[in-house]
DNA sequence: TCGCGAACTTGATTCAGATCAAAGACCAAC
DNA sequence: GTTGGTCTTTGATCTGAATCAAGTTCGCGA
């Protein structure tokens, strides 16, 4: 773990600003986070925290992939979250976690100390609005998720998180065509978010390629050539109370 | 669906005083609560409310169990949360959910407007924050609901459902062996919950009986021969993190 | 450039739980 | 008490994904 001292962005300038914890701050609040904060940077594959160690800090992913987990004694793991930049680790009133946190790849976060932190979510009634939005935003996710791993066959689990990647990586000036995107981790962290096992997932995906609804580039990077047919792959409504 | 106009219980002699919302108010905060409440009831089996339906009421849960489920377009369907005494429908900022909400016993509610209620969130932080707690003891459970349904086998996942069942039930009082108990659900909507048919759930209860574990007074009250035992089929830790 | 280990693919086989099917148990209404 | 319906149990069979088992590709450090 590295902890650069002084490459400190500007808060008005930071990619994660509109999004983050701190999305409804005005700028006084804004300036009183600014002298709280400090970044930290985790490489690809290390651990952030593990189950219940003491939060001494709380934190906002600004750039990278992290994920949360849990474990059984026999060694069975199933992700429970994914956290992506302006996604929020620790919670007001809760001092340790129950799962692990570990970086997927590199990964920086933009960490305050948890007590002065949890003083400050009291007094600033913009920042408690917004953790709890987080929250249910994250409750909402996790019951998408439980439809998921209860009922879901294996070509809709990966057709869905194709799918959830293609949402989060959309390019707004985009044509409608998706274009190259990358798989944020292995064959193995992605059967362990969907409740599979690594060949199963490894199978279904070159199962989308020879449907011709998916073209690898590299083992990372892929391409959707229908996404029509990928979201029919997934089994969710075609509405989803949403006008796409 | 009845609405009784007037057996209005005072909030203070309320059976979820001291879990629900309102847990951290005091006495002025609880004044404006009670003239705000109304209580109706739904018979088991009654839908409370429909996916997308706009929340014109939020409320607690007074007494009853309720379920929260999705439903895929081909009637395959998840049960992605259970709501007991003091559980909380509706979430500031949310005008509407995106699963239905079903009573599976007879439910009693004590409903707020939804307007006046989140102008009284902003106004009693103690009310906001109770609110936030509970949203994220919902994702706790959520979390741990997605370890059951993506890696445990069937045994433990009914094993993992009747702990949850005793600890949820134990009185006070009783001195460590379980007494009697109530599935408050019917075998299919046991599968809902667990992932599972309801042919695997009344198979794997069977097993838990063949093996002295668990013993049937009738198909819904049981008792709970051997708790250690039961604990050893859901396949969690032996700690958790508490001492029980 | 080579060699090694990690990540990935592919095939054969197995198995837990789904599905299909039928028969009991219980309850409420008549 | 009989009847009809829902809930539950139990058995037989099927199947999707896990497991077991080689190979292959890739990236990286020596």
């Amino acid at each position: 773990m590295k902890i650069p001292d002084s490459n400190i962005v500007r808060c008005s300038e930071c990619p994660i600003r509109h999004r983050a914890v701190c999305a409804r701050c005005d700028d006084d609040e804004l300036g009183i986070l600014e002298g709280m904060k400090s970044y930290r940077t985790f490489a690809a594959g290390d651990p952030i925290l593990w189950r219940g160690e003491e939060l001494v800090y709380v934190a906002s992913v600004v750039s990278g992939v992290a994920t949360l987990s849990k474990t059984m004694e026999d060694g069975r793991t199933q992700m429970v979250g994914l956290l992506l930049p302006s996604d929020f680790i620790g919670r007001p009133g809760r001092q340790e976690i129950e799962f692990d946190v570990t970086a997927t790849t590199d990964v920086t976060l933009c960490c305050f100390s948890r007590r002065p932190f949890e003083k400050l979510v009291d007094d600033t009634p913009h920042v408690a609005q917004r953790l709890m939005e987080l929250a249910l935003d994250e409750l909402d996710a996790a019951r998408d998720w439980m439809l998921l791993l209860g009922r879901k066959t294996a070509r809709e689990k990966v057709a869905t998180f194709l799918e959830m990647l293609a949402r989060r990586s959309r390019n707004p000036d985009a044509d409608g065509t998706q274009h190259e995107m990358t798989l944020p981790m292995t064959r193995d962290q992605i059967s362990n978010y969907l409740g599979l096992t690594l060949e199963t997932v490894s199978r279904q995906l070159n199962a989308l390629k020879n449907d011709k609804i998916i073209a690898f580039i590299d083992r990372r990077n892929f391409e959707v050539l229908n996404l029509a047919a990928l979201h029919d792959a997934t089994g969710d409504d075609n509405d989803g109370g949403m006008i796409s």
